[in-house]
DNA sequence: CCGTAGTGGTGTATATAGTACACTACTAAC
DNA sequence: GTTAGTAGTGTACTATATACACCACTACGG
């Protein structure tokens, strides 16, 4: 038991984890197993521990459901209404994260296409909303748009997933000129395909 | 005394207040009264009470230093490295606030030009520098440039407020024809001053 | 009354960035 | 060898951003 002076907020940090898979921009959500809201979906999240700093919650979180460490996290907005979690005051400090396309995942929770939320548990619809709005304005000037491909890339793919998360066309010709000032060739060349190798593309 | 099953880090909020006066842009810091830092400037702030919105905490904490309620105010981020504060783990969750010009300052604490900050206790020199890249970040293509001028203002006074917090000049016929879009001209006209009269307008 | 200081207000030419748009070439699979 | 699928390329047009100079009006002081 652990006893202040004056009372606390809880403070928890939850996870919006994006992924491009099949075509698709995806949530990793976990079910509840207890209450409140149990059986619902609910972002990934845990307590902060003594001591320890945000990111270092938010990574912790992250590798204990995904067998991933070297990913983007990002701090998003820190969202503490009252309500939110109806046994307590918690106070949530929400992270988002982006998994490079094809990364080995292995934990529980479940993929949900951005566009087919479930319903979830205390604010987590509200926070994901957030996250995929910021994800999406910040998407295409900043480096984050690299990040579901990193290392490297094809401007074939980057253009796909580009696609999939703004949920629109691109312009071919426009794109490749417009990325080609901020990326560098590796000077080597993609192979397979039904199609010519193309060139393998690293961020500038 | 307040006894919880598991450690909370300690939830506190930060200010940092920006107005423009005389020509400058000001950072309104207080003298702490005690340890750690006594003596010290810091950011005004205090402690998230038991079920108090983030938001209300901040309001409550400049309500409680000036006589001003009806103030731009905007999360920033969240600060929580566990060695920000010497005695405990304390997380703060910093706000900015915009004080319109020749509002009235009625509190404690002294008002700082951003290009001479002096030292800070706890982490709040980074925070104040955080702060003020967005603030200059955001200025000119969001509403937050006109919160310092409002509720009306004339083309010349928004310019020369702008000009202050960027600290570099803007062409002013360029400058009105972009501001032109965004505002109204609520048809009265600027008295006084040795120059003609201005109109006035608002953010449309 | 007159001069001066200080801001209000205006337009054009140039450069840069964004947008729309279509075809050939290469590789793999059947 | 036919087909499916992507790689790769250029130009004309539009919109946006930038650089740049002068006259007019008001208040104030002499």
């Amino acid at each position: 038991m652990f006893t202040y002076e004056h009372p606390r907020p809880a403070l928890t940090v939850d996870l919006v984890t994006f992924s491009v898979s099949e075509g698709r921009l995806q949530i990793l959500l976990i079910q509840r197993g207890e209450q409140p809201f149990a059986g619902m979906w609910t972002l990934p999240g845990g307590f902060v521990h003594e001591r320890e700093p945000l990111r270092s919650t938010a990574l912790r979180i992250l590798s204990a459901k995904t067998s991933l460490d070297d990913v983007y996290i990002e701090q998003l907005a820190t969202f503490g209404e009252p309500d939110r979690d109806p046994r307590d005051h918690v106070v949530s400090v929400a992270y988002f994260v982006i998994l490079p396309i094809g990364f080995d995942y292995d934990g529980p929770g479940q993929w949900f296409d951005v566009a087919a939320l479930p319903g979830m548990g205390f604010d987590h619809e509200r926070i994901a909303g957030v996250a995929l709005e910021r994800l999406r304005g910040k998407l295409t000037y900043t480096d984050i748009g690299f990040e579901f491909l990193r290392p490297e890339f094809t401007l074939g793919e980057l253009q796909q997933c580009w696609e999939t998360i703004l949920g629109s066309q691109l312009d071919k010709r426009n794109f490749r000129k417009a990325i080609l000032k901020r990326v560098e060739d590796t000077g080597r060349k993609s192979t397979g395909g039904a199609h010519p190798p193309a060139k393998i593309f690293r961020p500038a």
